[in-house]
DNA sequence: CGGATCGAC
DNA sequence: CTATGTCGATCCG
């Protein structure tokens, strides 16, 4: 987010104070230099429990870096020379790959929080001031800068450097309407623009620019904004001015001494007569003309990077910030004339242990980066290594793939030390009604629950589990949640778990095409069943989870006051499960074991006696895996009466499971291995030969970053093979081989070539209502199948006439357009990064994961 | 799959 | 007193 991260740390040699960062001070200004502010961080840090787990990680870092010397010390001449061969090889294929045919922007503004309250109250901009609390800060101004006041940095230390320092509390909703302003802005430059965060963006402006040109002069033109400056900061507000006579001088408010940029190419610049701008028609003039626009509109200043790809955008941003621009030309000359000399710190991706690393091998710019590329490709994961080539060549993504859907959610709270199981489990529960309640808004379910702690000592903890059918509520969270936090305190025992953390975290979702087929309306269809004659529950019984629901919605903090109060007298019925532990609290194992009965018996409670929707007959079991097969079996249309039998009987579904959409007959994992090899490429089989050299030295991991430049495969097996499963699952025994040949061609048309709707109309017969069906698109085949089964077979046999109007959620979720998708962001952290892994290993993962998936649990979740 | 780690904002 | 929260990716066992 901030220019001031990555700052002045890299002169340090060692220690914790790496972290802590230095700014560069500019002589005859008030502030501290390097040495005093080191002083006075190390002072207020050492000894606490956090500088010994700092000292602790920094020890582990360091063996690290003595294993990869020691590594680095049996290589052989021998192997390097090999090695450098097959490097150099891939550097020749990188090299052609080269692509300078993009213009991409990177935008962030200038030390974003501070700048928007320093705005907002004039009382401020005189002042050093940091945004945050005083544990943790977000973000400071230039001025706190001088202090080595920091991002990252707890507001009590950066008041020991700066006791005039203010800060101001974080005011999230201020910021996404600030960042929203811009964000405005940058759709008209490239509607799929893609943000980072609140306060930064890439924008892909090739296309603007090509239109641009044919652009009339009032396209360009734009007023200084004179008459939304209040009386109130009238004076303050000298930037219009300002930008009017000398070309873009900083905003004197926020910097002093930023580098004014608006001089460029004479044919190129800008003019300006009276409150009137006339912006040019090159990239530079494009970019000036959007930091215009975001400071007139928000009077807040943004600094830019223009390069050919985002990596090189990124970079370029943060040369001449704040509030200044750069550009790299569009040659590989420029190109490697920029990261010559530049600190492989700068580059997004490597971080402070990479940093480290890499320094221990002599490693300090991307020049020698690439210089020791063969020692490199030796020492590292291959991923890593050839991500380390990526970055010397300047190689980088060129376009701005749109984020891939969420693959995680997550709450964590930091919190006074908290050492009661009772507390502790109150807690989890609370976090895991906040991550319910979000993971609802979504409509998510994921299959895996992770439990994260940090001790009073800041060692982290996570531990995970994942259950057969995917959860999503507060109850089904916390009834795995509190089994791992049970583990934890047990393993602990007799001491008390002290902890000062906690987060909960769900992940594995159901891919999109699994919430396409996940047929909700069966879902529903069950949960309603409480007034349907197809389900009948128990009396009485059906109830418990929503009391618990219903149950207080105050703070832990809120309710850990009340519970004492409550302690002695008997709990109330409608109590939490939580609650209820708190009675017994002689062990924490007891007390797991007694959360476990409950949410048991509750669950067991869902589905007592069912009747199969499509046979009419009854089921009574309370596995809902069981009435999964059975329902399943009869939709496939071999019905078996005996459900225990059905249960042995594996073989058939494994093999329509594991479908994969060229294999025909063949042995399945011998299909998915030749897929993956066919989609391996060159680069893999070339550094295959070497693999006896690399092989007997251990690789050391390494961060892989954003960096795919190198094209994707267009099509998406994956998807192919996830929806050829879904259809098996649905209707394996009717989908004919044609079928499923015509669903592969159609759907590589549509992945291959997205433009072109190229459509021989076919036909199908639909194995519902065997119905001819032309179709246009698998997608439109499935909406009739799905609407079909739901529509013939679920709502008569209900009588319940609005299902499939919720069953289809047509909603394409792939919308991204500028400010739908800024919405979206509203939340600060946001993915960013992209899979680092190469296309063929992404593929193949994936591949493998949709074939794992399991069968008809779909209809239930 | 689970756990630890890195990195970004 | 007082050292964040959330996410994605990688790697290893």
């Amino acid at each position: 987010m901030d220019d001031m991260k990555k700052a002045g740390n890299s002169s340090c040699n060692d220690g914790v104070l790496l972290r802590m960062g230095l700014n560069d001070n500019k002589a005859g200004m008030q502030g501290l230099d390097k040495e005093k502010i080191n002083k006075i961080i190390m002072e207020a840090t050492k000894g606490s429990r956090f500088y010994e787990n700092e000292l602790k990680k920094d020890q582990q870092v360091n063996e690290r870096i003595e294993k990869m010397m020691r590594l680095k010390e049996k290589i052989t001449t021998q192997q390097l020379l090999k090695a450098q061969l097959q490097v150099d090889k891939l550097v020749i294929e990188l090299e052609q790959s080269r692509n300078l045919s993009s213009t991409i922007v990177h935008i962030d503004m200038d030390a974003f929080y501070a700048a928007v309250e320093m705005r907002d109250n004039p009382e401020l901009k005189e002042k050093p001031i940091a945004v945050g609390s005083m544990s943790m800060l977000s973000t400071s101004n230039y001025h706190a800068r001088r202090f080595g006041v920091r991002a990252a940095m707890p507001g009590f230390i950066a008041k020991k450097l700066c006791p005039h320092l203010t800060i101001v509390p974080l005011n999230f909703e201020k910021y996404g309407k600030v960042s929203k302003e811009v964000r405005e802005i940058l759709t008209e430059y490239d509607p799929n623009f893609m943000p980072m965060g609140l306060d930064e963006a890439y924008l892909n402006i090739t296309e603007h620019l090509e239109e641009r040109l044919n652009w009339p002069e009032d396209k360009r033109r734009f007023f200084f904004n004179t008459e939304s400056i209040t009386e109130k900061n009238k004076d303050d507000r000298k930037t219009s001015a300002k930008f009017n006579e000398d070309a873009c001088s900083p905003s004197p408010v926020l910097f002093e001494d930023s580098t004014p940029l608006m001089d460029d190419a004479p044919e190129q610049k800008h003019q300006s007569v009276g409150n009137l701008v006339v912006f040019g028609t090159s990239a530079e003039e494009v970019v000036k003309e959007i930091r215009f626009r975001i400071e007139q509109k928000t009077q807040l200043t943004a600094s830019a990077g223009i390069a050919p790809n985002t990596m090189l955008a990124k970079m370029c941003s943060d040369r001449n910030k704040p509030n200044g621009q750069y550009r790299i030309a569009p040659e590989r000359q420029a190109v490697l004339g920029f990261l010559k000399d530049l600190p492989i710190r700068k580059v997004p991706g490597i971080g402070k242990v990479t940093e480290k690393m890499l320094k221990a091998l002599g490693i300090v710019t991307c020049s020698e980066l690439y210089q020791q590329r063969a020692l490199l490709s030796l020492l590292f994961s291959e991923a890593s290594w050839h991500n380390f080539l990526d970055i010397s060549l300047g190689l980088g993504s060129t376009r701005l793939d749109k984020d891939g859907e969420r693959k995680s959610m997550s709450t964590e709270r930091t919190f006074s030390e908290i050492n009661t199981a009772e507390d502790q489990y109150s807690l989890c529960q609370e976090l895991c009604r906040d991550l319910a309640q979000q993971l609802q808004k979504e409509g998510l379910k994921g299959k895996t629950v992770t439990l994260k702690l940090k001790n009073v000592n800041f060692e982290v903890k996570t531990r995970a589990s994942t259950v057969l059918s995917s959860v999503s509520t507060e109850e089904e969270i916390f009834a795995v949640a509190k089994d791992l936090l049970g583990t934890e305190i047990d393993s602990v025992a007799p001491h008390p778990l002290r902890i000062r953390l906690m987060g909960v975290r769900v992940s594995g979702f159901l891919s999109e095409e699994e919430k396409k087929y996940q047929q909700k309306s069966i879902m529903s269809f069950l949960k309603s069943g409480e007034e349907s004659s197809f389900l009948r529950l128990q009396p009485g019984k059906c109830n418990q989870t929503q009391k618990s629901e219903a149950s207080p919605r105050g703070s832990f903090f809120d309710k850990k006051r009340a519970a004492r109060q409550l302690k002695s007298e008997n709990l109330a019925p409608n109590e939490t499960v939580g609650k209820q532990l708190f009675d017994d609290r002689k062990s924490s194992a007891n007390l797991v074991e007694k959360t476990k009965k409950v949410t048991d018996f509750q669950n067991s409670n869902v589905c007592k006696i069912f009747t199969c929707p499509v046979c009419f007959e009854e089921q009574s079991s309370n596995n809902l895996e069981e009435l999964n097969r059975h329902i399943d079996e009869c939709l496939n249309g071999t019905l078996v009466k005996d459900p225990v039998k059905l249960s042995k009987d594996h073989n058939a579904r494994e093999n329509t499971l594991n479908f994969l959409p060229q294999c025909e007959n063949e042995n399945v994992d011998e299909c998915r291995k030749n897929k993956a090899n066919q989609l391996a490429g060159a680069d893999q089989s070339a550094s295959t030969p070497d693999h006896s050299t690399s092989n007997n030295t251990e690789k050391f991991t390494q961060i892989i970053p954003d960096k795919p430049h190198r094209e994707r495969q267009p099509s998406n097996l994956s998807d192919i093979a996830r929806n050829m499963c879904m259809k098996q699952c649905l209707f394996p025994k009717r989908m004919s081989q044609d079928h499923e040949d015509h669903f592969e061609k159609t759907e590589h048309r549509k992945e291959t070539s997205s433009s072109s709707e190229a459509k021989d109309d076919s036909v199908l017969v639909c194995p519902v209502c065997n119905s001819e069906q032309k179709t246009t698109s698998l997608e439109s085949f499935n909406r009739h199948v799905d609407v079909c089964l739901n529509k013939g077979l679920i709502q008569e046999l209900t009588e319940k006439k609005d299902f499939p109007a919720k069953t289809y959620n047509t909603e394409s979720s792939h919308r991204v357009g500028g400010l739908s998708r800024g919405q979206q962001c509203t939340n600060p952290s946001q993915g960013t990064k992209r899979s680092g892994l190469t296309t063929s290993q992404s593929v193949s993962k994936k591949a493998k994961s949709s074939n794992s998936k399991h069968t008809i649990e779909m209809f239930f979740k």
